[in-house]
DNA sequence: TCATTATTCATGAACGCTAATGTAGCAGTT
DNA sequence: AACTGCTACATTAGCGTTCATGAATAATGA
């Protein structure tokens, strides 16, 4: 608990003013070489620590940019996380994370705490919901660049994957494989990763000539306010995948909205004792740290999360750094299907 | 990018002095009840937001604590660092969030970053290495609690698993079942928490008349410095097995340092066409999301994260407001098996 | 030698906020 | 009428930095 030593004290210690100390310190000119080392040796012996809030105040800016996002326990969105805090830390920035976990009432609480705490801008994941928090960034001033999920009435940067061409893939996959009657177990939820996914989901059949109605699609109830949602998710797609089975449909090829849902799918496939890929496919969706290693291994879709992760940041960087403000962009990235036994055939 | 308002554009706005509007707008007495709903008014017009900057440094403070965890891949950390944000928002806190891969380096850089970013207080996950980053923590004067690895040399508040009673729960579960020849794969770091886990698993196999010797136990090589390090966890545990089973050598239980090595182990069993638990049982650690859905499914040790990251915040916190600061505590919190298939016999 | 310029440092102000202190007005007490 | 105590506000100072400006000293040129 020791006080920490300020610049004055520092000052004092070499019998120089705060000024010169601090352009010494900072590495500005109007310093002689001797003096500038001399100060610094000093200042290391004293343990200086520069005051960050007196810093922040004078220059305006607090160096941490806000990441909000929906909940850490998916595997896409640490990645995420990860990669932005990396990114951050290279441009001498530092990261607050809030979480909303799926709640659009956290997350308003958590852009309110993000602005509150002054960060220089957010980087955003959004939750469905009628209502936008959002917007409240935008006119803070906050420059805001939102991922994974569009919001489509805000008119804000955004970096995603191709989750169209991603569900055009996966289908064309099982499709080129001889699918005939295959079954989308997706998530209910409003965003436009689901949107997406069906899209393309959608051309791929018709570009195989089959048509596509609403029975080709289910959905898994969507758990919200939930820590850590994702350890239910295998639980529900199991769950949905059983009611289907014992309803006595028989689809040849399943394509799920992530590879928790392929888990409970496996399980409730085995229970019938359909072979997985002889009687019918699976392809998942993410391409989680587990699918390779899963009996039989799981053929998904390999997301760009890095790659989102980096434009992103970059992005942010440049709003905060006053460039590229006329206008909003919009980028997909193309993801990459990987390959595995439950969908040889 | 609308010039933020400050209290003195508010002030102005109704006519009053700058304090008066700090004082109403932070409930404070001294000021009337209609003109405090004036003042909240106006300031609510104009999207008043106070500079987080100005207010830190006035209070001394950040309201900001630092969270330097090894990696977000993990379960048990992701797990961790939602729980801690959680409660630190409740407290009115938020988190930055430091990342150092299991890489000595770049803790030093993720613990430099959040002294200078003036954080509070950090709550932190070590990584093994010979010098030690932490000190210069407490050296600048900020509460800090560590979580889940020990820091012998330290004396810090320490909150964790009871990982000593893990191993030796883990292991007394599958001699019990009747295993006579276990193998414990574990991971090569020079952490408190391999070091407990081993103990544990000793002191198990010496209750159960069984001599330990150093055959008993594997270890698989540590990756660092890699983004989500656990995507590699699986494919290690896998090769480890692997070798091991090309080896001659027949276990009759496997016991493995998390839940990625079961699943390896998984795929290198079925290559020899060694059934689970016919054959062999296997037992986890950390009963990951997908460990129940595993064929078949793991038993394994589901260990307390969450309240782990509760009493850690609240040490934490009681530090801040300058409470216990006389001595140091350490928790180490009890365990639960799960116990699944893997283990039946 | 003196004027000119470059170098090195000091001084003062400002960032936006909160806390301590000050003051005017008014009711109640003696 | 003079004093006390309270309310409701204003005034002033200060948090620890950085930036703009200015002054002193040393170096340069004729």
């Amino acid at each position: 608990m020791a006080k920490r030593s300020t610049l004055q004290v520092v000052a004092e210690a070499v019998g120089l003013s705060v000024n010169t100390v601090s352009r010494a310190l900072n590495g500005k000119s109007g310093v002689s070489e001797s003096t500038r080392s001399r100060i610094k040796a000093e200042a290391a012996r004293l343990g200086y620590v520069p005051n960050a809030n007196a810093r922040s105040l004078v220059l305006g800016k607090r160096s941490t940019i806000g990441v909000v996002v929906t909940d850490l326990a998916n595997p896409y969105f640490n990645d995420l996380v990860s990669e932005i805090e990396e990114q951050a830390l290279q441009a001498g920035y530092t990261i607050l994370l809030l979480l909303s976990d799926e709640d659009p009432d956290r997350e308003r609480a958590a852009i309110e705490a993000a602005l509150h705490a002054g960060v220089d801008g957010i980087i955003g994941v959004p939750v469905q919901g009628k209502s936008n928090p959002w917007t409240a960034v935008l006119q803070a001033g906050v420059p805001l660049v939102l991922t994974a999920r569009r919001v489509t009435e805000l008119d804000v940067d955004f970096f995603s994957n191709d989750n169209e061409a991603g569900g055009y893939m996966t289908t064309s996959a099982v499709l080129e494989r001889g699918a005939r009657d295959p079954l989308l177990i997706e998530e209910d939820m409003r965003i436009s990763t689901v949107e997406h996914r069906i899209a393309g989901f959608r051309r791929a059949l018709e570009d195989h000539g089959i048509p596509f109605d609403t029975s080709r699609r289910v959905f898994v109830p969507s758990r919200r306010n939930v820590r850590g949602a994702m350890h239910w998710r295998a639980e529900d797609g199991y769950r949905v995948a059983r009611d289907i089975l014992s309803s006595g449909r028989r689809p040849d090829a399943f394509l799920v909205g992530n590879d928790y849902f392929a888990l409970g799918l496996y399980s409730a496939l085995q229970e019938r004792n359909i072979r997985v890929p002889e009687d019918t496919l699976v392809m998942g969706w993410g391409d989680y740290a587990f699918s390779r290693f899963l009996n039989p291994p799981l053929s998904t879709l390999k997301l760009p999360s890095a790659e989102v992760a980096r434009r992103a940041t970059a992005r942010l960087f440049a709003r905060l750094n006053g460039e590229g403000t006329e206008d909003t962009v919009t980028v997909m990235i193309k993801p990459e299907i990987a390959l595995r036994s439950s969908t040889n055939r």
